[in-house]
DNA sequence: ACGGCCGATACCGCCTCGGTATCATCACCG
DNA sequence: CGGTGATGATACCGAGGCGGTATCGGCCGT
């Protein structure tokens, strides 16, 4: 007699109508009638009355409905109480430019539904610190972009994110369905400041760096990134799915291997709090898109 | 956060010791530091600060041990008074002959625990009802013997039970390994009452009844068939590893098919009392003795 | 009589759970 | 100070439970 099967009987005794308690219960129908059938035969009674045209409680089924509803508000009371003397506990959270964005608030939402108690500290980081505070202990845990230099890091891939060029929507190229690398050969292109983790460096300038121009124009900002494209005509990178400005536009690259999106956090700070956090977005990624999990 | 993972908990914060809490809870230590750990996970806290010399609790841990055993009191409190509710039922369970000894008894405490308001009425029946009073509707289960015919009754097999044949001991085959059919080709056969089941009635004259001595001689129970041996010197049939009484001695059988010991209820009386004793039997049997399980 | 609704059943794939083997760490002790 | 034992953590594996899809059976309504 499990709180979950407790949880999937209250369903039923209330909707008194297996169809509808599954949906309620974001669930289908047989493994529903199979747990009620379950617990039934564990307790050894009969609690519903199955009819065509719909569920009668037995009289020890009211009354498991009314013992179950209590426990398990007693159960979610005994987590609130505990979480609540853990402390009001402060999560730092990176993000890397407009990474999140919808999925920041899906996130956020969820995991306050798990810790009332707990706040969330947003820090948003510039393209030029891929681990958007990290390593530099600004932030617990990071939704960030890979690939970066990871040691010391741990990292789950939430969705990969195919990458596209962006480009003027007057530029000859901007209406192919797709492009390589090697058509962007003769274009500037836009580097990240000095001492920028280097493999994020490489794989932004293209992955391979020989044979590239490598121009002087600096951007730290994705803002600037788009701006130096509308402006100087430089190349811009950027995972496709992302809404542009005016007057910009997007086509995907063929030969670019896709970019990560990923939650990261220190390897030697695993605190329960963290990995709570990196399971609910897990969760939260997987119930959004699951078509795009990586 | 459910039942199961609070009790590992609980026995985890009582004993303050991951290995005695894991043997209290008849698992090893690995899966229960797991359990721990996601349990900790999903709170967002940490609740015991381990070190090599034992465990000591967080106030958070301590909290959860206090409310974990009030909510699984309450569970069990609930089990409990839906049971009782459920009315004082009385189970009526058909056994063949001896063949439930130790393992009857053993079931019946494990079903009491379970049900302590449950009444268990047994009632032993000789070898002519392999069903055990089943199809007469006397007993709502029954532990008994395959094969019968089984029409209109579901079966479970609990174990395989080889069948040896029973001589005296001063017999010239009593001391032999083993002996095959064929070698009891001469000897006098019993046979069972007319109108007893005949697939049960093939099984024990030996599987094929063409070519052996089909003798005068009925048995109506397992004592008589023994006295038989003693007395007319006829064959005797039976399961190994059962008692028997002085002067008898058991040989193994190798072409004879083994027998199954079975629990039986019929089909279309299925009821939840039902199948939690079916359930508990087979759990019971596989704690008992988990090689021998069919 | 027949179509529709509802719960039950059959079957399948994945994920969790518990088991075995092994490792990392620290206290204790010679 | 290094060996040794104890303790909890980790890696990996196989079985079972759980949720999904497809389908059945049965009663109701028209």
């Amino acid at each position: 007699m499990e709180l979950r099967t407790l949880r999937y009987f209250v369903a039923v005794a209330e909707e008194l109508h297996f169809g509808r308690a599954a949906a309620r219960l974001r669930m289908t129908q047989p493994p529903l009638s199979r747990a009620i059938k379950q617990l039934e035969t564990e307790l050894g009674c009969v609690l519903l009355l199955r009819s065509p045209t719909g569920v009668a409680l037995t009289p020890a089924g009211a009354l498991l409905h009314e013992e179950a509803c209590a426990l398990l508000a007693q159960a979610d009371r005994v987590r609130a109480h505990v979480t609540e003397l853990a402390g009001p506990v402060t999560l730092t959270v990176g993000t890397l430019a407009d990474s999140a964005e919808q999925f920041g608030t899906r996130l956020a939402a969820a995991y306050r539904e798990h810790h009332p108690a707990a706040r969330i500290l947003i820090r948003e980081s510039d393209l030029t610190d891929p681990t958007a505070g990290l390593r530099s202990g600004l932030v617990d845990v990071a939704l960030t972009r890979a690939p970066f230099d990871d040691t010391g890091i741990t990292t789950r891939t939430l969705r990969l994110e195919r990458v596209g060029v962006v480009l003027r929507t007057d530029d000859p190229l901007a209406h192919r369905e797709s492009l390589r690398l090697a058509d962007l050969a003769e274009r500037r292109w836009f580097r990240f400041p000095d001492g920028t983790d280097p493999v994020w460096q490489a794989y932004w300038t293209g992955s391979v760096e020989d044979g590239r121009r490598r121009d002087r124009l600096v951007v730290r900002t994705a803002r600037e990134c788009l701006q130096s494209v509308l402006w100087n005509g430089t190349v811009g990178l950027m995972p496709l799915g992302h809404a542009l400005p005016e007057g910009l536009t997007v086509v995907p690259l063929t030969d670019m291997p896709p970019s990560r999106f990923v939650i990261a956090w220190r390897a030697d700070g695993t605190t329960p709090l963290i990995r709570s956090f990196v399971r609910i977005a897990e969760t939260v990624q997987r119930t959004a898109d699951p078509t795009r999990v990586g």
